[in-house]
DNA sequence: CACGGATCCTGATGGC
DNA sequence: TGCCATCAGGATCCGT
């Protein structure tokens, strides 16, 4: 479920209401991806002071260090006042003084580590390599292109690696390929600088929008708020192979990627 | 180093 | 309370 979009979404929906809450327990349910990093004992008594984002992480600021969560396939966070017991997939309880931060997460895919800054090892092995942030000012055309040119790899896979740009993620993958107009199989080193130039502004384009709309989901996304996205209604070709593209009627294509599915339309998208 | 594939885990879905 | 195969939003690790 989540991409940039739907962590930004998540970030958002939180930051404010847990910014200065001091950590009174911690609960831990059953192994995440990697281990927390630290004694449980380590986090009480300090406070959340901010809760930032990069790629498809979230940063909890400490007052003396940093706790990295990340939701994987299938994580989600909720905050409140007075959360239900925990459930089999609730892994990780952060009761604080101003309301509970849980991740529940079926698949385990995610994780939460505790490092003593961003330049702890712990930080930098997880944070060091993520290209940049897609909707900074970082993000340049000119230099989005330079990457490509370097690349042998289809660029759909290319933009889910998180070296060229971060936060794009399966369903995006396919989105920003459709609005750019380039099929996800053409070699990223043949894109010419202008298409480079379109594909640049449709990540944007597309993550933005699907930020403001409350962030995507197939299924079941929603916020630490409790409140569902909504991108799902517009997307243009994830999830509808054999559909009608809805700009030219052609069906949509499906087709596998490194492992992954990929959606597009043979007509709109050209090689 | 760049690349493709296997891998972690649980649940939903659809064919039989 | 049927069983089995397939697929699902991510990212790392391991050969080649």
């Amino acid at each position: 479920m989540p991409e940039l979009p739907e962590v930004e979404v998540t970030r958002l929906s939180f930051a404010e209401r847990i910014a200065g809450a001091r950590i009174d327990a911690v609960l831990v349910g059953k192994p995440l991806r990697w281990p927390l990093g630290c004694e449980v004992r380590n986090l009480l008594g300090q406070r959340v002071l901010a809760v930032r984002r990069r790629g498809k992480y979230l940063l909890l600021d400490l007052s003396e260090g940093l706790l990295l969560m990340h939701l994987g396939m299938s994580g989600s966070v909720s905050f409140g006042g007075s959360l239900p017991a925990a459930g089999k997939h609730d892994h990780f309880d952060m009761v604080t003084s101003l309301g509970t931060l849980r991740l529940h997460d079926p698949r385990r895919f995610g994780a939460v580590v505790y490092a003593s800054g961003e330049d702890d090892p712990v930080a930098q092995k997880l944070l060091g390599r993520l290209g940049v942030e897609p909707l900074s000012e970082a993000f340049d055309a000119l230099g989005f292109h330079q990457l490509l040119k370097g690349r042998k790899t289809a660029i759909k896979p290319l933009l889910l690696g998180g070296q060229a740009v971060v936060g794009v993620g399966n369903i995006y993958a396919s989105e920003a390929l459709f609005l750019a107009g380039i099929r996800p199989t053409t070699k990223a080193s043949l894109i010419s600088k202008p298409r480079a130039a379109r594909l640049h502004r449709a990540i944007q384009d597309v993550l933005v929008n699907a930020v403001a709309k409350g962030g995507s989901t197939l299924r079941d996304f929603s916020n630490a708020a409790g409140e569902a996205g909504h991108f799902q209604l517009e997307a243009m070709v994830y999830g509808r192979a054999g559909l009608p593209c809805r700009v030219c009627a052609a069906p949509i294509k499906s087709i596998r990627q490194g492992q992954r599915s990929t959606f597009y339309c043979a007509t709109c998208q050209k090689p």
